[in-house]
DNA sequence: GACCAGGCACATC
DNA sequence: GATGTGCATGGT
């Protein structure tokens, strides 16, 4: 019943909004600095950030390990937390070097989709949803991405249970929506963008695609 | 000025 | 295992 009910909320979304083009940005390596930067950050600031690094030539592999951790910051500095979020970046950089003598992605690319999360997920400072959106949108793994939108739009529309956790909700999505990596990479960007524009805390949604749905059903009881 | 934004690690109970 | 706190900028 999930299956069915998941695939009307993704057509009511893309109907409405259409293909989001995710993830923005040129390279693999600007994807994962972005999914590390993006932490509890709105993503403007980290365009910001991310725009410093490439007039500066850093948003390189090969720059990104040289560059030290005080330029780094500062570098970083519009996307907030600068120094735990340079930290994680280098941290992220040192395990690539650890994977191969070249420090290049081609190791994680020849890495299964488990084990490849699990690696991700023993570095500091990436959790479950930035080694997801790592998994998801730079390597191209079918992994369905969670984050605070998910758990509102799905908790609003009173198809979570109190709760639930992030494993469990990545397993509704991945178990009930046929394993495409280019499904799962629409549908979450298509939360994002539902969750910015009509579904934003303590405010009602107007004009929410998924009103004929079960209209705030659950409002404001699953607040994040 | 308060609240929010595409989390995570760590301390404490 | 659950809950609380620090990390920080920039837009609304």
């Amino acid at each position: 019943m999930y299956s069915e009910k998941l695939m009307e909320i993704y057509g009511l979304l893309y109907d409405r909004y259409g293909p989001q083009h995710w993830w923005p940005g040129d390279s693999r390596i600007e994807i994962i600095v972005g999914a590390i930067l993006t932490q509890n950050t709105n993503w403007g600031n980290v365009e910001k950030a991310i725009a410093n690094l490439k007039s500066a030539g850093c948003l390189t592999v090969q720059r990104l390990g040289e560059v030290d951790i005080a330029t780094l910051s500062e570098l970083i500095r519009p996307a907030g937390y600068y120094n735990i979020k340079a930290r994680r970046l280098k941290n992220f950089m040192e395990w690539l070097n650890d994977q191969t003598p070249s420090g290049s992605l081609d190791a994680a690319e020849a890495t299964v989709t488990e084990l490849l999360r699990e690696q991700l997920l023993t570095v500091k400072g990436i959790g479950p949803e930035t080694a997801d959106s790592i998994l998801l949108y730079a390597f191209e793994r079918c992994v369905f991405v969670v984050d605070t939108y998910t758990y509102r739009v799905l908790g609003r529309h009173g198809l979570l249970d109190h709760d639930n956790d992030y494993e469990q909700i990545r397993d509704l999505f991945e178990s009930n929506l046929r394993r495409d990596a280019g499904l799962f990479n629409e549908y979450h960007a298509l939360l994002v963008r539902l969750g910015k524009e009509h579904c934003r805390p303590k405010a009602k949604c107007a004009g929410c695609p998924l009103e004929s749905l079960a209209p705030n059903a659950q409002w404001p009881a699953c607040e994040v």
